[in-house]
DNA sequence: GCCGTTTGTAATAGTTGTGTAAAAATGCAA
DNA sequence: TTGCATTTTTACACAACTATTACAAACGGC
């Protein structure tokens, strides 16, 4: 979960997906790859993408088909055809579908790579940056804009708070002891005598837990410092 | 005001522009016609638009430069780039310079309508309708006429009270720090040690909130700045 | 005189320190 | 093993401190 760009890149033959990939990454973005459209459609069900840039052309479907499902599920996914079929009726039809950009095989790759760049800020705007919105239990965290939503209402974060939770959030599952804590929220030295972070996590569960003195996402680990659990794994 | 959007022509050659300002008028967009870059200039300096469309071919001056001064008044303006200049260095040269789409001459009429739908659709997503008015809560701000109609009865707004309250119309839910709007506000440097921004905060509370010591729309957010919310996401 | 900025001081939110209670682990004898 | 005392660790309310913000009032330019 870094702040990186995931893309999902729908192409079925193998060297230009290479191609691309490379220049995709080499620009700062990861870069899933489906050769087809069923894995293609597997991988939006199993997690959000920030762009989804694809051919038209596909083995078994119709790239229009995963256009149309990805928007459903997500109507602003911003999506880019990229696609041999460059007459009229092809182009309207793929921007009729939701598209928001339409380049023709062959295309200039600093134009491709331009384009791209330009969808993803403009998302920006209007779509949280990815991996911004946590959601655990009836919690969804908002880090970007330091707020969030609990059963208790809608609350504001403080910037600890949201130091705190991103640690938390990023090795969800693990064990932080106390030094790594100190280490990377306050910049301590990891053997600082503090409970500063005790009141943090006695704050989050308050926030958090249904009942704090039982918590499920914040668990004590005693002896070692604390873990996080998202409620899934 | 009706809630039409308005669109920023700006195309030397007569017989395109009516053509083009024909089908967007049954698109049910209002067009304005600049046939030069300084009546652009002018057009742009005296109101706002949802869209600038833009030829790069103009007799007095380069599209690029109206561009790139457009932007920097209006970091969010959608820009469309409409020429004959289609090799790659162009389109490149074009996006580069903050266009949102560049379509080359000649065009399909049924995608360029499309590609226009597309870039307002997804504008009304980051930035409230130029020239409409702007509601929170029992507020009705008109930006256009300096106006705003509070609780409270109605007040003439001044200059800076809607250069500020432009922005945070724009990013609302974001947090601004303190260096944003130094920049985009006062054109200062991100750094400046200054408590302007303070106490124009605090008369926007004093016109629009309820409780000013309570806000609910204009929010601080300590050690950051500040973030605008409008009571509805 | 109108607006916008600077300045000074009060108020406040956010973080950390501290004390006490509770809980968990440990030691050890039976 | 089991039970009980002892020690260690954690929970968390509250106090103390500090950096930041609120805002009135004075100031100054067009």
């Amino acid at each position: 979960m870094d702040g990186k760009y995931s893309i999902l890149l729908v192409e079925d033959e193998e060297h230009i997906a290479q191609g691309l990939t490379f220049n995709l990454e080499q620009e700062g973005y990861s870069v899933t790859h489906a050769p087809t459209g069923r894995e293609a459609l597997n991988a939006l069900e199993s997690r959000d993408f920030a762009l989804l840039i694809l051919d038209l052309m596909l083995p078994d479907m119709s790239g229009l088909d995963i256009c149309r499902s990805a928007r459903k599920r997500d109507d602003r996914l911003p999506i880019l055809i990229l696609t041999a079929l460059g007459d009229e009726t092809h182009r309207v039809a793929g921007l009729q579908h939701g598209a928001d950009d339409y380049l023709t095989k062959p295309f200039s790759l600093a134009e491709f790579l331009l384009r791209v760049r330009r969808i993803l800020e403009r998302s920006t705007w209007y779509r949280p940056l990815p991996g911004s919105i946590y959601r655990f239990g009836p919690n969804t965290v908002n880090l970007q804009e330091q707020k969030a939503m609990t059963s208790q209402g809608e609350i504001e974060l403080t910037e600890m708070e949201v130091r705190i939770l991103r640690i938390f959030f990023s090795k969800a599952g693990e064990v932080l002891d106390r030094g790594e804590l100190l280490e990377s929220v306050w910049n301590l030295a990891p053997d600082t005598e503090t409970r500063a972070p005790d009141n943090f996590i006695a704050r989050l569960r308050k926030y958090f837990e249904a009942d704090p003195a039982h918590p499920e996402f914040f668990l004590t680990v005693r002896g070692k410092g604390y873990r996080f659990e998202n409620g899934e794994n």
